[in-house]
DNA sequence: TATGAATGAGGCTTCATTCAT
DNA sequence: AATGAATGAAGCCTCATTCAT
């Protein structure tokens, strides 16, 4: 008992209505670029309903934010904790995170864009843990110790650009495959003793 | 013959200005977050006169590529194509973006601004040959012969966030050796069958 | 016979609800000022049911208005109409006026607000009948025989202006003696024949 | 030479457009009650215009407030300053005030308004000085010493309200009469020890 | 060519009011 | 009756762009 009445559904099916609209349209104009007009626009609702759920248009990015984490990083984040070598933590982190975005082709077909509209609040929010679990795995062992701020930039670069080749239609095993032998190759050459230059 | 006369001066003049300003306006609060207005208002001319130069921003924009590619690519390239080996390759090109970005960042010191500000047209029309380069260093067997496409990719990725490190007051030195050690490490690892998973 | 049923007291006790919350609003912002919604935050109630009661802000202004003149007003004009003296009728209205701002601020302490407000429904009904026994008044010899129409505007501007000082915290007892006063002195000044310039 | 061009007469114009729109809105709607968009309607102009000229509606307000104070309170100041007398004193306040609000509405018809629309910029404007004139008139010896606060509030509020019967048609000199015979004849009477209630 | 005021479209937000529950 | 979400009109303001000077 006590189900949601049709009104609570009701509402929350806005709600949804207002962050799927919202994806789509941050993902086609990029954040900075969309209105909140624009996203109502691709909404069945009236402009006033947008501010009965939403203060503005950060507070939808930090809701879908939200919903992310909720739903992508725990298992992320279980991948590279259960891993017990190097490649093993590369290959979760990789594969769970292209393994997300083909799944969102798959729901939310993409219209074309521009290759530097990647900002979308949810690719960003994954990778506020992994700098922690980076420390983590170097302070275990699992990974040489290199520096993480760097690695951290190298390892979201990465996954971002080959990312959006996955966006557009490229293949997660080969990507996953790609990104985890650059850097399982590259991780050693970048404790040795610089020679370069 | 036919020096540029003294009004064909002051419009040369007129249009770098124009250009300047929205270099420093574009960094500062993005392509999209910029507006005409504000590129206009970094000027001391009036509003009117930016359209004697540019019909739009984006006009602007195209401008400010094609300005690039005349004044930092060539040298870019030229440090490419006579590379004697990847290193030496992967070592130009890195090193070339990041002073790039050092470069903007001491002219631009307000930067406050996140990741979203690279997409800048320098940054954006330096990468646009990178594949080109690519293809023709695996072809003179420079490089190993890797998936170009997916390495462009990995490539611009690593730059990009490396170079946002770079942006916030990062050395370039230490970036352009990191970078270049995890891809010269990491390719012939690419190469190999793969065996992951 | 006839008591009211719980329903009819849970409806009155709505009405009275509102009004206590549009008098307190009003009087912080102003009748223009105010919206129905600031009205409608003020009270537990849910906004429709602000429609059940009124039709509008402007009717809720009314029922202030009549509101007053079945609570203050009566006892005004009885005291004005029993005055037998000029002085006891002037005394009179001053002080009931004077008492009723310094009634509202202290129920309401956070005026802040500066002359502008004073347009509330009571106050503005309060002078309604001002004219009227003004008329009486003069007709039973207890005012001299002035002006009546700049009398009464006489009288409601100086009420009116200082009751902004009591408003502010000035003492009601000093404003009334005041305005008493000054009106005691020069009523006889008013129907001597005109000397001035 | 350096006559005003064609485009800044225009400017002149243009802002002399706003206010007097303001001024005749304001008057009908009161300031709380105007809107900025009620001011542009009033005028053949495009709503962006507004905002060449003034930030707010306030800063209108502050503009209105301004003309007044340079049109009409130095001649005010003026004939109060020479005053010798009490009755000189008051006389030249009372008809500069009604006679500005006279030559308002002939050159601005007012339309049927309430009684409490009275908040109009330019009446409040003038007041500000009074006190300190009335201070300096306690000095000189020319007022009696009442209470210079609560008198300049009953100055201001006998204004206030004649002014609304001036206003609307009513005579300048007979209000100049009645509100110089009504203080002058109180005056002496607020300085008697008080014996009231 | 440069200027900068005028324009009106369009973005943001709040409001009064309705109406299904 | 009471509720409170949905609605869209309307207020506020900034913007890109034009055009007379």
């Amino acid at each position: 008992m006590n189900a949601p009445s049709r009104r609570e559904k009701a509402k929350a099916q806005n709600r949804e209505t207002i962050l799927a609209a919202a994806r789509t349209v941050f993902a086609e104009l990029g954040f900075a670029g969309a209105t909140v007009r624009d996203v109502i626009r691709a909404t069945p609702l009236a402009s006033g309903t947008f501010y009965n759920y939403f203060k503005s248009k950060e507070e939808v990015y930090q809701a879908l934010s939200d919903d992310v984490a909720l739903a992508v990083r725990p298992g992320l984040r279980q991948a590279r904790l259960e891993a017990t070598s190097a490649e093993g933590f590369l290959h979760a982190s990789f594969r769970a995170f292209f393994e997300f975005i083909a799944a969102r082709r798959r729901e939310n077909p993409v219209p074309e864009t521009s290759r530097f509209r990647m900002d979308s609040p949810e690719v960003l929010a994954g990778f506020a843990e992994l700098r922690e679990d980076l420390d983590a795995a170097i302070a275990a062992g699992l990974l040489p110790a290199v520096d993480a701020e760097l690695l951290t930039a190298a390892l979201a670069g990465v996954a971002f650009e080959l990312g959006e080749r996955v966006k557009f239609g490229g293949d997660v095993e080969e990507a996953t495959r790609f990104a985890t032998a650059l850097f399982l190759g590259g991780l050693p050459a970048l404790t040795a003793p610089d020679a370069s230059v």
